[in-house]
DNA sequence: ATAACACGGATAATCGATTATTTGTCGAAT
DNA sequence: ATTCGACAAATAATCGATTATCCGTGTTAT
């Protein structure tokens, strides 16, 4: 049955394959399903409800943005991530954001100031970890990390920069998934303190420093020992 | 009429979908439409020969990597790259590029000298326009340039990194087709002879910064008017 | 006993057709 | 003359079904 003509755009409707795409994306990156894990569209679709042509649409942006692999005639899967992959993921992150940030901290406005202020507030008082959920980090708390890594490269006002940091970023946290068990004597707290600081304080050299070794940090702390990041240190 | 089992698995047979893609992923690039030009696959499917869900596969691929816009609702389009737009492109390989070329030359083993060696001559001896061509770089020399520029940085042995460098320089590319005319004074040979020459002799200094002025030479060439490369300068 | 081959089930890839949305146009009311 | 709204073509999004491919299993020949 047609129904009559809209008199406003309709508000909520938006297509089916960005709805189960943003689905799949949150399950995979949010660790529901074990790495190489086959996603099969047929099963997707059921319990989506939806035609397999908008579940493989899905499937394909999700291969484009590296979270999920794909064999020719075989299917999709949730990628698994080696160590190596890890570090090259963890290195490529030393390499390019400490740059990007001393961009950040020259250019930044005080509006820039403003946002990683409110950024940095807002994943001091988020709690890492709840405890029913393990051993992982809180939802709330990933994404507060997210957001403030994020916005003190925002003052770089490069949006190809900051899609760099994007792909990255999400590489680094489904890796870290896996990868990773947390390392009790990190402090990333203070780190993140030292480079609010930094950066407002428009230290270019220190915040680039400090954001230098906190990666490092972090990357030897999922890569299981504290061995690593001594030697790098 | 179902044919018996393959006795081996057939050779040339892939996924109509990846010929579809490399089909307008290689006309994009070539310039064979116009940006903003819309891409609307029921005429890509008749003129391939192809149903629509390949087409848009196709098109979907071609979107996560920037080469091509979606509207929701409204189809896909050759991208349109603004002014703008590709002078963020061109200050984030400025950012970027010369730090991991920095790299590459402290990493890169005697079979990376090889290559930079080989990849260098080959681009030396490619002549970058034929007259029937008109204005464009030749494609043999465009791919040449492409691999030189990638092998100076292959000696990083960091693949995430290199995946960001293609990225980079397909949208360089892709921009570079339509914000350009070249700069008859530009001396792009005198200065791809000066980087291979500092990368062998492992001097990351002189070549980082060699890198980063040919760059931003390149970038200022393509805006037009050579006022701002020297104001950089 | 082993290795090569043929069958068959499961699933990926593709197709043809249907449904939904947008946009331009035409006409009526102001 | 201008604006608003309904109609109609174009085309994007989705669906259900068909075809092709892979892989495990069982069979047969050596």
């Amino acid at each position: 049955m047609t129904r009559t003509a809209h008199p406003l755009t309709s508000p909520g409707k938006q297509m089916l394959s960005e709805q189960v795409y943003a689905h799949l994306r949150d399950a995979i990156m949010r660790g529901d399903h074990a790495p190489g894990d086959a996603l099969k569209p047929q099963d997707i679709a059921k319990e989506q409800g939806v035609s397999l042509a908008v579940v493989r649409e899905a499937l394909v942006r999700l291969v484009g943005e590296g979270l999920a692999d794909r064999l020719p005639n075989r299917g999709f899967a949730v990628p698994a991530f080696s160590d190596r992959r890890w570090q090259e993921i963890a290195e490529a992150r030393r390499t390019i954001e400490p740059v990007v940030l001393r961009m950040s901290i020259e250019r930044g406005d005080v509006d820039w100031e403003a946002r990683v202020r409110a950024a940095h507030h807002r994943l001091a008082r988020t709690p890492a970890f709840v405890p029913e959920d393990g051993e992982y980090y809180s939802s709330a708390w990933s994404e507060a990390h997210r957001v403030f890594h994020r916005t003190l490269l925002e003052g770089c006002g490069n949006p190809v920069l900051l899609e760099t940091f994007d792909r990255m970023w999400t590489a680094s946290e489904l890796a870290r998934r896996w990868a990773a068990q947390r390392d009790p004597d990190r402090d990333a707290v203070g780190e993140h303190r030292r480079l609010e600081e930094a950066a407002l304080a428009r230290d270019a050299d220190t915040a680039a420093e400090v954001l230098a070794r906190h990666l490092t940090l972090t990357a030897a702390a999922l890569t299981g020992s504290s061995r690593q990041a001594k030697e790098v240190l």
